[in-house]
DNA sequence: CTACTAAGAGTCAGTGTGACTCTAACGTGA
DNA sequence: TCACGTTAGAGTCACACTGACTCTTAGTAG
């Protein structure tokens, strides 16, 4: 007899970076995919994640599976969707809240990878167990989409970048070549970055700037109940969008 | 001794609906709350919701629940946010997947009110259960965003309608005037509306023209798992954005 | 010191949008 | 029946934004 459960409460994180394609030589997105040590789809590769323990956070939660099983600590971390279509797991019905994250290009490299971790390109992923595949495609929808009214990109950097740093980061989300001197004009007016004063040595060409994120602007882009400055709880820069519920 | 409990699932559902305001004279939003007749929170306002059963689409159990309460069936339904800080609920650790919706001008009024079902005015609600102002806060200033970028405003409205009536549903939503001349070049360009080539008679002044919904336009817009046209499951329009998972 | 390359400033034309004007077409009331 | 009031709907103008492009600046590499 099959006893009647309640649906379990998993969260799974789709972390992208960005790493040099070898096949185009660009810089192009790449996701780490854990492979499965268990049934169902045993074997398949599948997003970092697992289920929700009662007393932590879910975006926590998010954070700590994704250290647990890649190593990283991303910059950026948003809930992306909750799935949860009655078929999407064999066996008892399983509820995916699902987070979407950035991590630094120079970190990614760093990641743990053996047998069970790997990196994958995102626009050329194998089969992956349950739903994954349309989840990394509404994700890869989200960062697409959302690079271009919010300014998020700088999560794929360091503390400071060049404007050429920055465009190359929007070129490979993008896929798309993007004019330099009207990509400086938009970011310039936009704000949302800080001239250091500082310029970047040893360059072959004409030294560049060196930018800093300005988190002021960043802020008053995001919802109503964005969290307040100074006041992140996370160890990591906190998720945006979403509201926070007071105790 | 406190036994440890899985986090319980529930859903809600943010219903908006566009219903003349007594103080203001001009069109608002409302939405439709019921008193808690239990505990905890027992006799406050909350969104309409409940827990979800096993074997329910999340989207039919939001759907569901509402029409149980309130008696409306929205012409819109999507995710908003999965809400599930530790703390947001008394006693045991509950997640609560939330919809929001649309419905209907003229069903508004049809809407079931009683004792324990009641609308109030979007921007002056009472205190409510749980974290139930974040969200609505939150549901708010996505249907303000969203309207400017999307076309769901045809969602407050019927089969066909006058590009007045149209506009008026934007001033209500953004509360603020539109230019008549500016807002029908803007809606015209889009694509998203269609002439019928009928026109509204018995008004006091020039007919005006009555439009319809253009769905193919509008499709353009969701995410790239948009649900393909005609082959919704669902017997509302179906929810967009989300992706959906091929069993 | 010259060539090369990228940084960064500036120009110009096309497009979208807010503010505004003007004409068309109805019902209403004298 | 005919001027009048009112809204529908077309059209105009100025300004801001953006893509394509040019030009100057400032480094390294020979």
């Amino acid at each position: 007899m099959t006893e009647i459960q309640p649906p379990a409460l998993a969260v799974s994180t789709v972390i992208f970076a960005l790493r040099p394609d070898l096949e185009s030589g660009f810089m192009t997105l790449w996701l780490p995919l854990v492979r499965r040590t268990r049934e169902p789809h045993l074997g398949l590769w599948a997003l970092p994640g697992g289920w929700l323990p009662s007393d932590e956070e879910m975006s926590a939660a998010a954070a700590r599976t994704l250290r647990e099983t890649t190593g990283l600590t991303p910059k950026y971390l948003e809930q992306l969707y909750t799935f949860g279509d009655v078929g999407r797991s064999p066996g008892n019905r399983v509820i995916s809240v699902v987070y979407w994250a950035l991590v630094q290009s120079g970190e990614a490299d760093l990641a743990a990878v053996d047998d069970n971790v790997q990196w994958f390109p995102a626009d050329r992923l194998p089969a992956l167990a349950f739903d994954h595949n349309q989840i990394v495609d509404y994700a890869l929808w989200r960062l697409r989409t959302k690079v271009e009214y919010s300014r998020i990109a700088h999560a794929f950097l360091g503390e400071t970048f060049t404007l050429a740093q920055l465009r190359d980061v929007h070129e490979a989300v993008l896929r798309r070549a993007l004019d330099p001197a009207n990509f400086r004009r938009t970011i310039e007016a936009s704000g949302t970055v800080v001239d250091t004063g500082l310029r970047l040595a040893g360059v072959p060409h004409r030294p560049p700037r060196l930018y800093r994120y300005n988190d002021l602007q960043a802020l008053a882009e995001q919802g109503p109940l964005a969290p307040a400055l100074g006041l992140n709880d996370t160890p990591l820069q906190s998720t945006p969008h979403p509201p926070r519920s007071t105790t």
